[in-house]
DNA sequence: GAGTGGTCTAGACCACAGA
DNA sequence: CTGTGGTCTAGACCACTCT
């Protein structure tokens, strides 16, 4: 009986975690079936099968069909990073965002932007330039195309009311998207917006997103080192 | 009858998807109820059940009980991160991992290391010190604390045949991990070992692994900015 | 062929929201 | 009160693995 305050299915999970959890079950362990866990907690298959279906999906569990299940390696610890929009970000900490906009112009592409964009070199592009701060300190510089095909009122928006990101992400409903951080050192451009020196390390976040048949936009964000780092945890 | 290749519930899931990433349905509007999927697809009520139980987890969709589904506020946008081992990372790039142990010793804590470790400084901890390299190149520093208490043998590791993440993977199962990501420039030690200059930019990796009732270990990896990269990617 | 998971159904009872 | 989602059952058929 005990306290069956959780769902049936949360309780065979729970269960299932806590044995791998202690080490009881090592990787590649077999986990018991289906059948045999109906038995020991007498309930339906419907509800053991969604009970180690979501624990495949969090990554705990291997399924294989005809096979069994096992503890999966745990070698790839894997978390949620999420990107999210910087005023988004900067308002939930209860700092002050501004923006202060260095570029925002119609522009051709050029072959390098061109190509990421699916473009052609000579086709406009919208190209915006700023910088994001919070309470007056510079966090973000970023440099931003954005392809007029999936939001032809890119220009027209009020940078100082709205960033980039939200402006997509509302017009341009988000499909895809792939990112890559490096540590790199500012130019000389991105020193002077950001107020660091050159030498500061910085984390450059390249960003590409895909909305629909077409891609959105590509964003170059730098982050001075010393002000932002990028944080995640995980459990079990 | 169309090529029914998908499950069912992955076709309902599809078509919803295809609603929200055209922009048909936006952020805040009424998802059709359960009832009338079932109707629409002539599935039964589980099917859809799990067709937009999948959608909200993965955060398109929000549901509430009494109320309905609706489409989510896109702003979070997130992706995993995946943490993995050097060793497994390099070998999988079909490339050489070879090790350099720096330092492998036991000592006392110290203020701060037992203060992260959850011990008292006059504490013994596991110090290691190693450089990573891909194919003869250095690619990564790790400086790492363990808690003999969650890892006893570790110092016995053949760190050349096992890399410390792997050790502790199998020897403390993991329940809880943390990290956070920085650009730095390197230490002296850390320039030497990893053959940079010290005004090249470096990524640092904080991590802090939990195993049980214990902090298992600390990390900071160093990776120099030239040679490595995280990258990820998500679809809607 | 026996055992496993993948999917699906046609019901059911409940908790909750909103009129 | 009606409509919604949250959970659960006792079956079922299938595809797959392993021996």
């Amino acid at each position: 009986m005990a306290k069956s305050a959780l769902p049936a299915y949360e309780q065979v999970k729970a269960w299932t975690r806590r044995h791998i959890a202690s080490g009881k079950w090592k990787p590649g362990d077999t986990v018991p079936s289906e059948a045999a866990l109906m038995q020991q907690f007498g309930v339906s298959r419907m509800t053991v099968n969604r009970a180690l279906r979501e624990l495949a999906n969090e990554g705990l569990v291997t399924r294989v069909q005809g096979s069994g299940t096992r503890v999966a390696q745990l070698h790839r610890i894997s978390s949620r990073l999420s990107i999210r929009d910087i005023h988004e970000e900067v308002v939930e900490r209860g700092h002050e965002h501004t923006t202060r906009v260095l570029r925002a112009a119609s522009e051709p592409a050029g072959e390098e932007v061109a190509q990421s964009l699916g473009l052609k070199a000579s086709d406009a592009v919208f190209h915006t330039v700023m910088v994001h701060m919070e309470n007056g300190v510079p966090i973000q510089y970023e440099d931003r195309y954005v392809n007029p095909a999936a939001a032809p009122a890119y220009l027209a928006t009020d940078f100082t009311q709205t960033s980039p990101t939200l402006h997509l992400l509302q017009h341009a409903p988000l499909t895809e998207a792939s990112y890559s951080i490096e540590a790199c050192l500012p130019t000389a451009q991105e020193a002077r917006a950001l107020a660091i020196k050159r030498t500061e390390p910085c984390l450059a976040m390249m960003r590409r997103t895909v909305s629909g048949a077409h891609v959105a936009s590509i964003a170059r964000l730098v982050y001075p080192g010393t002000r932002y780092s990028f944080a995640g945890q995980f459990q079990a």
